[in-house]
DNA sequence: ACCTGCGGAGAACGAGCGTTCTCCGTAGTG
DNA sequence: CACTACGGAGAACGCTCGTTCTCCGCAGGT
């Protein structure tokens, strides 16, 4: 097994424990018994487990909005239609069976202001989808897409948390339907 | 120091330490030392830390909603000022030197799954403020509160987690302006 | 004054875990 | 074959921390 092997086994396994259990309640060994990878290579790709959540937290990120972007593309041309199939696709995520909420959000509450690392990685998540969704509302006839986005942001990480905390999975529909709301109240009107 | 005392001075020590460097990072005994408590009496009051985390957010979801309320209540009786009264407050909040993020969502992305009274903590504490602004929403005249009432509490969730992960305090100001958006939406016209 | 029991201070215990070290087999090279 | 370097397996170390135990002083009753 290389090196390039090795880590993706090791992200794969991270991701599994980190998300499912916690950060703080999976410990090195736990990763590197599933990944089938020994300590010392473990610790030549990784020199902590900062360094190995926070490259968990970074791979998580892209393919996660991998799926959203998916998603969103699946809807067509509409810009409408587009960023509500975000809300569409936070649904199916929701009713995922092994849905336990954001894993940036779950990292912030759990490691917080302890890690800087760790801290920038969930900061730039965010952001990224952030700007995402800002790019869709530019797309979208309105006067003021930055408004529109910051309120779908809101719409979206607010889901999120109810959805996660409330185990609520209509929280997606209730947050797609004030989004269709603001859309209809943002269009320029021509 | 009677039972009763030392009972308030370990949650007001146990509210600091907590929600300012989390839960797991906060050791019983630092606790224990802040409060000037002997760990006999500790034991005899929470049989161990996980009820005393749990105490812990049930005095702090009192405190919490008890100060949302009041500012609510200095807003007057107009339903709508009501409702956005709720965002003047997060912006105050967000505002606050010691703001870290929303304490339950934070236990929650802590210790999440792993203990049931911790979880059952975070989700009254969720449920009663949804409860609270489902009455703030019953009072507007709209045809579907209860659609207004969820639309509202998602943006004051979102705006909590991007405050807190973000440092944006402008998160309340931007929910506040969707809310109005929703509210203006929403009213019954008659 | 003596006994009794409560409670304070803090040491002790045991478990978990991040990190490092030791031992050993093996593959590659002359 | 001899030597070396690498790396796998997992023991060892050191630390933290939740929980319990020990020791001791003291207050109150007889």
């Amino acid at each position: 097994m290389d090196l390039a092997e090795a880590s993706d086994r090791l992200l794969v396994a991270a991701e599994r424990l980190y998300y499912s259990r916690g950060i703080a309640a999976v410990g090195i060994d736990d990763v590197r018994a599933e990944a089938g990878v020994s300590m010392r290579r473990l610790y030549q790709l990784f020199p902590s487990k900062e360094h190995l959540v926070a490259a968990y937290l970074d791979a998580r990120d892209v393919r996660w909005r991998g799926r959203v972007a998916a998603h969103v593309d699946a809807a067509g041309d509409d810009p409408g239609d587009r960023l509500l199939a975000v809300f569409d696709w936070l649904g199916l995520w929701f009713a995922e069976d092994d849905f336990r909420g954001c894993a940036f959000i779950n990292a912030f509450g759990e490691i917080g202001g302890e890690s800087p690392l760790i801290l920038a990685a969930v900061q730039r998540h965010k952001d990224l989808f952030r700007d995402y969704l800002a790019d869709l509302a530019r797309a979208f006839p309105t006067d003021s897409p930055d408004v529109l986005a910051s309120a779908i942001t809101l719409l979206a990480e607010g889901a999120m948390t109810v959805a996660a905390i409330g185990t609520d999975p209509a929280a997606a529909e209730h947050a797609k339907l004030a989004a269709r709301t603001l859309l209809d109240a943002a269009r320029r009107r021509s």
